[in-house]
DNA sequence: GACCTCCTACGACGGATTGTCGTATACGCC
DNA sequence: GGCGTATACGACAATCCGTCGTAGGAGGTC
């Protein structure tokens, strides 16, 4: 039923709209045709995870995502990177082909921000 | 028992060294410990999920990767990228920052292919 | 032909994850 | 003391993955 957490991955990208949310904030974004109990199971876990965050408000949680959705995203393809035996020419020109195919300026941009790190040292 | 599948991964990690292995072949490099027939089980799984191919040689398959390593480590950060609302400067930022951490020559690498690249047409 | 060895096919089982709820219970307010 | 809302907790089914066991076929050996 879950090859890739579809509802949680729904609601992530709620949380990474910005801002606290309660149950209730995420239920009524994404939680058409579902129980309100299943959203509260899904921050629930999330929580559990360390995927988000909550403080007590009142009698309600307030949740937050824990990282950004470019922290996570990025920490994703981290993961992937120590899979591979080093970044070899190989991997790279891979990786090229699908950001060129996402956005093709995206190199552009690629490029200038690795210049412009280079020169901050 | 299974967050990221990890036999699998040292499977395909032993045929993406290349050449055609039969189920024995592979179950000699990782099979340590366990059965013959948990190998000849996650390949087939494997052939199932089109993660690699299979010709029959006599009584036995031989298998191989469908995808190279670097073609199918690149098509996960494309899945990646597909989640992003586009290829954001904050997200390329922090795509840099992990390539960094793990290779820092990475990044001269990753700018001398984009020039190359756009030479190229 | 009987036997041994190797291979595949197929099914099974348990643990983990995820989607999905239901119920019980607590809290604040009129 | 009720009503409405929120949480806590547990439950169930589906799927995935690691892990085998067993049945049965194909081929070589005595």
């Amino acid at each position: 039923m879950a090859r890739q957490p579809e509802l949680e991955r729904r609601v992530l990208d709620t949380l990474w709209q910005g801002g606290q949310w309660s149950v209730r904030d995420v239920y009524d974004e994404v939680g058409a045709g579902l129980a309100y109990t299943t959203i509260a199971t899904v921050l629930d876990r999330l929580h559990a995870k360390g995927r988000v965050q909550r403080e007590k408000e009142g009698v309600a949680w307030r949740y937050h995502a824990t990282r950004t959705k470019e922290e996570a995203l990025a920490a994703e393809v981290g993961r992937v990177l120590q899979r591979a035996d080093g970044a070899s020419e190989p991997l790279l020109v891979a990786f090229l082909d699908e950001f060129e195919q996402v956005d093709p300026e995206a190199l552009d941009r690629l490029e200038a921000l690795i210049r412009a790190r280079r020169e901050r040292q």
